[in-house]
DNA sequence: TTGTAGGCGTTATCAG
DNA sequence: CTGATAACGCCTACAA
């Protein structure tokens, strides 16, 4: 079968030219093109410039595939997102960005979407890539295929989540304690009486916050039904609304003055369609977050929230991760961050 | 040297085992392992339950690149984002996602984060992986690599831009028409005085929309002048913040009555300011932003924004993707979606 | 179904 | 620097 490498100069749409047609035309060996690419030291500053001519005329591209089937492994990594559309992945998608690009890697990010089914989906294929290590901020941190995938060798890091079992590296934020700092926020500026609002319960952050949050009430020596529940079926912007209405519609007398969301976007939520339905933040109802994400501090009544050190969460993660990958013995590390509190206009005293 | 595959069902931390030997660990041969992998049919069930139990047991992992390296072109998608934290692009990329995902393709995503720098190494790197095809929010739609890519022979689509030649797809909306419905509105509302925020001047949507709302105010038989020009750095929360000290600081006499912004990230930095510096939104202010994305709707005072397609951008744009891959004879198209406004509180007439 | 052979494009090695 | 050659792991085809 007919290759390329003919038809002059006037670069036709070729059909993918290969060294061989790049030392061909250069008028040099094969081995010197893949010195070329791979040791441009060990050649003559002459050839190289006629080889990267040749290169550049015929519109030669590496076929990474060819190059991977020898090296065995890639110079990539992936994050496996939760949600895309959350602001609070994609600043921690930029922090391991900023790592990987540091390390002189690319990174792919995958959107899960929630969706256990997909995130396998990808798991496997970038195991199939062999890419040099997966981040992931897993459905569930229990998916068995996360063991797998580091059994069959590809380092595997998970972000804001944690497990018990010490069989990956992972970094996240002390969820309980974050908890803690919201609700003594609260109790300090008077409230008795403070909802809750997340859910499902299924989620881990949704629990330790809570947790943290019952824990700081104990502790300030208030009843445990000074918390009221108020549930949602997912962290979003459209479940905070609906739990506001909720929230709103409760007689003013046994109504909390104060609400504690799981997330920002649920806080967000609640604070939009509390104030469409006329009640005024905080004098009726003071507003917490968690994750500060940047349009919490941007909303009209800008947003009191805990926050999470989200570009270090990437960062130190993609470090774990580097580290795994190459350092012979590496121990696996779990990383706490500390939340702090962001006081805004949410939970001003009036 | 010796390989895989001994050590009992105990599975050890094996190095990565091959076809040959599964096809060895289920006493088949290598032919009918490939089968089972590629055309299951072609094989009894039992033998291929046979050969699923020993993939199982050795943890079999194809390695694509050796799959690749034969079949040319990956079953993968990119799409190069330009700003992976605007939300605007996620929700663009959740489209192509979605039709990526019903063609049996994976996307990638992948960050330029405004680099033309990156993005050059990103588009690079795909076509070194030989991907089906890319899609792209460029820095610059003009970047010669674009064309060079195309010619090298993977698709490129162009999304959220238009380029003038009709080298590749691309499918974006409508802006001039999007700048005039911002500007119609706000007349119909009895504004005279109107500021456009936004900069800067080199990218295109900008210009676009500026120059829609110019046909509007002139249609409307305004002044020129009546379009009163607040320049920002960039199209973000901060900018737009920055932008609204430098409106509220104008004395009420001279001060424009509505702004347009060129998008909602600095609408909403636009009206967190304002808002903070004592100004009402719409009665001293009213705010029109553009892409209408979920946090403009979810603003304490919402905001009306120019509606793009989001979702539907990124669709459309994978459609003409696939068709370019696949269809010999594919026909470059523009598309060009029609913008809609959606009026919120942040322009109600009070 | 079985074996086996050849090739995908790149890299590494080794003697000249 | 050249030239030749052997991997890398998988897929397809072909003859049994």
């Amino acid at each position: 079968m007919a290759r390329v490498g003919d038809e002059g100069g006037t670069a036709g749409p070729a059909r993918s030219a290969g060294v061989k047609d790049v030392a061909a035309r250069a008028g040099v060996s094969l081995g010197t093109v893949s010195n070329v690419l791979n040791r441009p030291d060990r050649v003559s500053a002459r050839t190289r410039e006629r080889v990267e001519q040749a290169m550049a005329e015929l519109g030669f591209v590496r076929n990474e595939s060819a190059r991977l089937l020898r090296a065995g492994r890639s110079s990539t990594l992936a994050y496996v997102m939760l949600d895309a559309t959350n602001p609070f992945f994609t600043d921690v998608a930029q922090g391991i960005e900023r790592a990987a690009e540091q390390a002189d890697l690319s990174l792919f990010l995958c959107n899960s979407d929630q969706s256990a089914e997909r995130e396998r989906v990808y798991l496997t294929r970038l195991q199939e890539q062999r890419v040099q290590g997966v981040l992931i901020t897993p459905v569930d941190p229990d998916e068995p295929l996360l063991d797998e995938v580091v059994r069959q060798g590809t380092p595997v890091v998970i972000v804001d989540r944690v497990r018990d079992v010490d069989s990956h590296c992972s970094v996240a934020v002390d969820d309980v304690l974050g908890g803690r700092l919201a609700i003594e926020h609260l109790v300090d500026l008077g409230h008795q009486r403070i909802a809750f609002v997340g859910g499902p319960e299924r989620i881990g952050q949704v629990r330790d916050r809570r947790r943290g949050a019952q824990a700081a009430l104990a502790d300030a020596g208030l009843p445990a039904d000074a918390l009221v529940e108020v549930r949602t079926e997912a962290l979003t912007v459209s479940e905070g609304r609906n739990a506001g209405e909720r929230i709103a519609g409760m007689p003013s007398a046994t109504r909390p003055t104060a609400a504690f969301c799981a997330n920002d976007l649920v806080a967000l939520g609640l604070l939009q369609s509390c104030v469409g339905l006329g009640l005024r933040v905080p004098d009726d109802l003071a507003i917490v977050g968690f994750d500060d994400i940047e349009f919490a501090a941007a909303a009209a009544v800008p947003l009191t929230s805990v926050r999470q050190p989200r570009g270090q969460l990437g960062r130190r993660a993609t470090e774990l991760l580097l580290d795994e990958a190459t350092n012979p013995d590496h121990r696996h590390e779990q990383v706490l961050f500390t939340p702090e509190l962001v006081a805004r206009a949410s939970t001003r005293r009036s």
